[in-house]
DNA sequence: CCCATCATGTAATAACATAACAATATTGAA
DNA sequence: TTCAATATTGTTATGTTATTACATGATGGG
């Protein structure tokens, strides 16, 4: 069964940056790790679009927001948000988006669009995955796996046609 | 069906270098490009290794043989062998290993050991894969897929256990 | 020969990431 | 409360990965 991928089509943002902060907010409290204001802002940050953004993009908006300067303020910060589940990395461009679907253990598949940098998050599961299918014929053991495409989303294949 | 990957077990090294130099070479004339000798020495030097090389590696060895010592140097030729499908990138290392199944149309699938760091290729069916499929489900029109599971490997596993 | 194309080389810089250390805040015993 | 351990934020400096820009040399067709 093939989950439905969100991040193609419209929807009402306002309330989504909200929701899922508090979300995180409260998984914190419950294993006892703190969403501090830096690390709530670095998450509101990157809620606030559905593409990846570089560490050094989220860095320039903390510091506008009067946190540090350095790499290490974002890095930090997106390394526990990275950690805790809340954001994921895209290894394919160096950068870092929003987990679209938090709350759930997931394997989480990204369709990038080279065209208007939209990303998309797909849930997976991880046994049926393929990954996890040949890490079973040959006995090795996933901690992680990194599940991203390129190509050219919906949208923007209907705009090439016009 | 999975297709069953290589690089765990052990075999003879001496000849599979010169063997997939020389297939390289014929593919690059049928196509009109060429394996020059920067090119090639770095797809000798990726191929002597089962795991993924650095773009600062590869220009240190080219370097000793006499090669520019900028990293454009590597990068070009890296850039070259990963078009034309002799070398992919890893990107979760931020490296490049050389293809362990040249020739055949694939996308490929890798299995990184953080213990021993080889990397293992598998071949996919880019139709039937997990990205093909939720790509088939949303309309997106995939360009390129990055497959790469971390983990540990069947040899390091034993090895634990010992 | 002339020109376009490709290939190689260098220098300079950009982009991404971590190490090391100081200062402060929080937590949770004693 | 007092104190020590831990966690957090900050800075400086450095390390690592990658690209841009430009000069030079080779190749090959007209
Ligand atoms: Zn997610
Ligand atoms: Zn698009
Ligand atoms: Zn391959
Ligand atoms: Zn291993």
């Amino acid at each position: 069964m093939i989950p439905n991928p969100i991040g193609f089509e419209k929807h009402d943002h306002s309330h989504c940056v909200q929701d899922a902060v508090a979300a995180a907010d409260k998984k914190c409290r419950n294993a006892g790790v703190q969403l501090t204001p830096v690390r709530k802002r670095a998450l509101e940050i990157l809620l606030e679009e559905h593409r990846a953004l570089g560490a050094y993009d989220v860095l320039a908006r903390l510091n506008e927001d009067g946190y540090g300067s350095q790499p290490p303020v974002a890095y930090r910060a997106l390394d526990f948000l990275t950690k805790h589940g809340f954001v994921h990395k895209i290894e394919r461009l160096n950068a870092f988006v929003a987990c679209a679907h938090p709350g759930e253990r997931h394997t989480p598949a990204f369709l990038i669009c080279t065209e208007c940098h939209v990303v998309a998050e797909a849930e997976t599961e991880h046994s049926d995955s393929l990954m996890g299918q040949i890490a079973e014929t040959t006995g090795f053991r996933i901690t992680r796996a990194v599940l991203e495409a390129e190509g050219i989303c919906p949208n923007c294949l209907a705009k090439e046609t016009a």
